[in-house]
DNA sequence: CACAATTACGAGGGTCGTAAAAATG
DNA sequence: CATTTTTACGACCCTCGTAATTGTG
């Protein structure tokens, strides 16, 4: 029997357009997908591609089949927003980040699901987030690592980059890129609860000076008095008004470019999704 | 992801009532069929069950995705269905089986699905069948045991069981079942190729004289002449009328019914599926 | 006490990714 | 020679079945 993860790899390929381009959009292997598709073809007994050695193109049956998939997978996917209509609202979820943008988007996007959902969130380290997620006490976790663990399902999250946001007068503001060796030096407004990043600042960074401030309201009034730098984040593209005045310039270190995977117990796994 | 194969056993639960009676309908085991339903609740992040201890109902959540799944596994079906017309026709499918009822049953079947293929069908032996498989010289091949070997699939096929067909004015012919024990000393007509059924003449009946007849319109014409016994099978049901002025007799022995298995190539699966 | 559902646990099959091969423009 | 597809192979994950547990009528 054909699946229907099946049928989104078919469909996915035909709108890549090439087998390599799909895989690299499902984010699975050209192998992987190739046979997937060989799978279809016998299941179907028909070809669904006219192939030459280095090109596979979706033959006459083969665009049969994803307009037939598609609509399948329309049906699918209707039945899951029903039955997502009958879940359990989101009453009380809690989740464990170990930094404070991807814990943002993430409050964010299950407060837009649900509005009337107590969202809450805090940072912890890694050991913390693990035990937590097993005794209930987060719903949901963000690592930098997946977790590998009996009964969790783990989802590659988000990227964040750090950029530096300065004002268009400072000597570093026409950039295209700093490195954090270029920091050196300088004098930079910082906001507490870093979580993970705390580590680049303690780490690579021992030359910049911090002023640190933990009271959000008091953090924006020093960014738009003081002409010092600070850091914003990848994250805060289209979601946060840039701060007048400012221009924001990347980080170029691969050290300021961080992935994160959120993580669920099985049982919760759809809170995963709908992070999707 | 939830699958159609998930799906599938949910309509399943419906429609049998019970967790263990679906799980019999669809040849899995109940926890399987526990840890599915487990799997789609966790997917749907409802619950579909109304559970007291020993007794799981679908609930107003189930009875909708019961619904919403029929709708999907629909749209599958049809595309089975339009796929199955683009496939390539059965223009020659060679079958190797071990018994001659399951042989003429699949012949039928195939025929009947596309009345110009070429079927051709000839018994063999176990190691035969298995090396003509991979050889492509048997598209399908019926055996009496599953076949564990890569890149080959498997499905249990049908059970075969022989009667005795007797005259009514036969000593045992009033009877529910007969023992082959109690043949001995009868004569017997015998239709030869039997294949696997051969096994059984030899071994267990060497008391019964049997009088061969390989050629099929000479032995229909002793069968109506005289009053002797002869073998058929359960396989006959509804496909050929009973001869005129006979009974038939179930052989009671364990040794008299069999259960054959037909396997194919991966890339040969459809022919599985279209042999239902 | 037989039966339904669930949990625990080890085994097997399917799918995956890496690596290598073959072919093309 | 980089790119695309396909095959080979080993590893891992998921689902399965057996067995044991719990609770019920």
């Amino acid at each position: 029997m054909f699946e229907l993860s099946d049928l989104e790899k078919l469909v996915c390929v035909h709108e890549a357009g090439t087998l390599s381009a799909a895989a690299e959009a499902l984010h699975i292997s050209q192998p992987a997908l190739t046979r997937a598709m060989q799978k279809l073809e016998a299941e179907f007994g028909c070809e669904l591609f006219s192939r030459t050695k280095n090109r596979a193109e979706l033959n006459v049956n083969g665009l049969l089949a994803v307009s037939e998939a598609k609509k399948v997978l329309s049906t699918a996917k209707r039945m899951s927003e029903r039955m997502a209509d009958r879940a359990k609202s989101l009453t009380s979820v809690r989740i464990g980040s170990c930094a404070p943008g991807p814990m943002w988007v993430t409050e964010e996007k299950l407060t837009a699901l649900d509005p009337n959902a107590e969202i809450s969130a805090e940072l912890s380290d890694n050991d913390l987030l693990l035990s937590g997620l097993h005794d209930d006490k987060y719903q949901l976790i963000i690592t930098t690592e997946p977790v590998k663990a009996p009964g969790v399902v783990t989802r590659e999250f988000l990227t964040e980059s750090l950029l530096v946001s300065l004002p268009p007068s400072h000597q570093l503001a026409n950039r295209e890129g700093i490195h954090i060796s270029e920091l050196e030096g300088q004098t930079m407004l910082l906001f507490s609860e870093l979580g993970v990043w705390q580590r680049l600042c303690d780490e690579k960074m021992q030359g910049v000076r911090f002023i640190v401030q933990s009271e959000m309201g008091a953090f924006t009034d020093l960014i738009n008095l003081s002409v010092l730098p600070n850091f914003d984040s990848s994250l805060s593209d289209g979601r946060v008004e840039p701060p007048l005045n400012r221009v924001r310039v990347p980080l170029l270190d691969p050290a300021a470019t961080m992935t994160f995977y959120i993580s669920a117990l099985k049982k919760h796994k759809r809170l995963l999704d709908i992070t999707g």
